[in-house]
DNA sequence: CGCAGATTTAACCATACGGTTGAATGCTAG
DNA sequence: CTAGCATTCAACCGTATGGTTAAATCTGCG
């Protein structure tokens, strides 16, 4: 199993696009809209106070991304989380984790300090 | 300390700007560099075929979303990274693990249909 | 067929991005 | 004071974003 595993090398454009899909509040609401259900395109328009045409946008930025999969139905369409890609995205991020947990900010500012004063 | 309680609720411009300056593969790679060892600016951009401009931009950019933290040294500056902000980052993407880690992914799929792309 | 409903596309607008070059600023050293 | 180095600012450019409204497309249905 484990068909993932195959190529696992942080897609380079693939962040940029997940990371810029992520970067706008309304983006991000919509992802917990159909995180919780998926949703048709009027659905998931209909809480804001834009355009759906707006909404049809942030959608393609978010397909884009990978990060909604749309599954044609008729004459409308379901949108459904594909959250996978948020997977390197956070992966990312992970390699940080130490600079954020531990004093060793503190540890290195005396280090910095003591060697560049 | 105490400053745990202080924060509830995400803000969200803030993940607006965190997303934003990682949504650039220049940017990322800046972090990586600082995170490594604090550099000044000059040193930041020197493997960058961009110009100085574009890289003091692009910083401009990590401090917004407060990334990095300078400490003005005499006629340079000194670059360090501040990854707290991405913990923020961190945790919203993290929501979505479920949806990735379980075999609801493959299920997805099944019940989709079998698109080989 | 022909219309209604669901979405997208097109055209347009203002603003932001990422990059450039060149001038300006700030600081240190002679 | 002035030269020099480090960094930013200003002006400009082309393209992308996020939004709008209006027209176009696609589909199911009476």
């Amino acid at each position: 199993m484990v068909k993932s595993a195959a190529r696992r090398k942080t897609p380079p454009a693939r962040l940029d696009a997940v990371f810029h899909a992520l970067a706008d509040a309304t983006r991000r609401s919509i992802l917990r809209g159909v995180a919780e259900r998926p949703k048709t395109v009027g659905e998931i328009a209909r809480p804001y106070r834009v355009s759906l045409a707006a909404v049809s946008k942030h959608l393609k930025v978010l397909e884009r991304a990978d990060l909604i999969r749309r599954e044609k139905r008729g004459s409308f369409q379901i949108v459904r989380l594909n959250a996978a890609p948020m997977r390197a995205a956070e992966e990312w991020i992970r390699r940080y984790e130490r600079f954020w947990n531990r004093q060793l900010d503190a540890l290195q500012d005396l280090l910095d300090r003591e060697d560049s004063r």
